[in-house]
DNA sequence: TCACATTTAATTGTTCGCAATTGAATGTGC
DNA sequence: GCACATTCAATTGCGAACAATTAAATGTGA
């Protein structure tokens, strides 16, 4: 064994960068859940309301490049809002490939119930917005460069 | 509507500090991927190996406790691990309630083979080491806060 | 000792996440 | 116009992730 007295051990568990990450998100993903039942809704579900409250009737494709998502996953998440009365989904009539996704009436009208979930996160987070958006800004070039090195 | 102009929308997608952590998970799962597949693991695979490359012989809640994951993920993904050879699980002599999941030789041995592992992702981060440090200190903290406000 | 709570892992059911494949619609080159 | 590739969503199969429940082993108090 080399002396580990000075040594960075890259193998080790609480020294990697995307474990720390991983463990982040299920964090965050615990202290959304009794927030986002509230709504009825999961926290992908939640992600792609927010899309929709964004811009309302998207082909699925963009909605997967939102969020970087494909077919298999929004496919029955989107079937599951549709069963929730969030959203329709509907052959575009141009391109008969795609499927547009819009918001119902209870689907728009959610997002003023959704109002608050953002301020109980960040109180949760017990950090200053300006310290949590250096973060985020941080985290998402990390991620850019990641999948930039994705797509060779 | 109150006026966008200087104004910083905490609904929208892209201002979420929790949604550049989600995607900076999948971004790194991603590039972990093709690694891991030479070695015959998934990431969270991966996560349990290297808990038990740092100490042998460790009670399913140890590990748990490691990774933030329960029981009801650890069992299946434990008895994946043991269909390939790399641990095995036996009850524990003092505590039968207990199962301690120890290192085949192949487990040992799979060590040296992942040794690149972290290289591999350090260089698709595009980052210096410090820099992750620094960030995965800030991560770290941000979810350990998380998880304070989950247990009350 | 005996009733009772606690600890621990396993099980069940639902939802993600993704690779791989399928099939229909569209675009392209000749 | 017709073969061909491309685009897009849906499907299938597998592996997480977690809530809720079950069941066995252990600890505790009267």
């Amino acid at each position: 064994m080399a002396r580990k007295s000075s040594t960075f051990d890259p193998q080790k568990l609480d020294n990697q960068i995307c474990f720390a990450v991983y463990s982040a998100a299920h964090a965050f993903n615990r202290v959304y859940k009794p927030l986002l039942d509230r709504l009825g809704l999961t926290y992908p579900q939640y992600l792609v309301m927010l899309v929709l409250w964004e811009r309302d009737d998207v082909p699925v494709k963009d909605i997967g490049e939102k969020l970087f998502l494909d077919s298999g996953t929004l496919t029955p998440l989107l079937k599951r809002l549709e069963a929730a009365h969030l959203v329709r989904r509907t052959r575009s009539r141009e391109d008969e490939r795609q499927v547009l996704i819009s918001l119902t009436p209870q689907g728009h009208a959610l997002k003023e119930k959704a109002r608050a979930v953002p301020q109980s996160i960040l109180a949760a987070s017990d950090c200053s917005v300006s310290e949590l958006v250096t973060m985020k800004d941080e985290i998402v070039a990390l991620r850019d460069r990641l999948n930039a090195v994705i797509g060779e």
